[in-house]
DNA sequence: CGGACTGGTAAGCATATCTTACCACACGTA
DNA sequence: TACGTGTGGTAAGATATGCTTACCAGTCCG
């Protein structure tokens, strides 16, 4: 889909067009799902003009994509820094709770077999 | 319908509210650190007044609060809320890049199993 | 070429926000 | 009691912001 490597937006703004090409959206695509027009969106994107509190979980639920991304800071909570991980944690999320426990074990012996290994 | 000490608040405004008295802040003391007015402070926890992104984050910060919190977490996509998810995440980072697309093939093939089943 | 799509930007108007000020209430103390 | 201090709520004018419409240029395809 989109493997462009050198690219890490960390404004807002740029966040959310990143989030929105990714999402396969266009601005005006946009501007009619969230009742807007397709200039706020640009002006949006452009850092011209502020997002609200609740345009921002609209826009995130609208894109797929987590809240603590599009705002810039999560560093406490998860690693965001590989596209994997990103993908890995939401996935993580939807397992059932018994395979999560599995998964857990099984990274716990991943890193047991690793550090053995002499990391 | 008030907000008892037991009941979760809803809306962002009554969580900023929430969230501040829970940090032990004032209103004045978060204008001030802010660089707010109080009566700005005021208003928005009334609802009076949008709260655009950037100060939902810093305010995230002061309180020492989640975004997805003070937003009005989506439980779907909101992986953070789970204490195993963030350990998981940050285990997953320390994991060696085989054994990371191993282990995301086999959440691919747990959750295809779970739609098998029926959701 | 003509048409439909993409996104960027300007001008004027409407609205929201800022700033200052004053208000009431609660608490602690002389 | 009366006072001073802290809390938070609210009003009014000036200002800044966003909204709406419109037009612009570039791209792609029939």
């Amino acid at each position: 889909m989109n493997d462009t490597p050198s690219d890490k937006p960390t404004t807002i703004p740029a966040r959310l067009r990143a989030a929105r090409e990714a999402a396969g959206l266009s601005q005006g695509q946009v501007a009619k799902l969230m009742n807007m027009h397709r200039p706020t969106i640009s002006e949006m994107e452009a850092g011209n003009r502020r997002i609200t509190a609740d345009e921002l979980a609209k826009l995130a639920d609208l894109y797929d994509t987590k809240l603590s991304w599009l705002m810039g800071d999560a560093p406490d909570r998860a690693a965001t820094d590989d596209p994997r991980l990103q993908l890995a944690a939401r996935e993580l999320g939807k397992l059932k709770p018994d395979d999560l426990d599995r998964l857990l074990k099984l990274i716990a012996a991943m890193k047991t077999d690793d550090d053995e290994r002499g990391a």
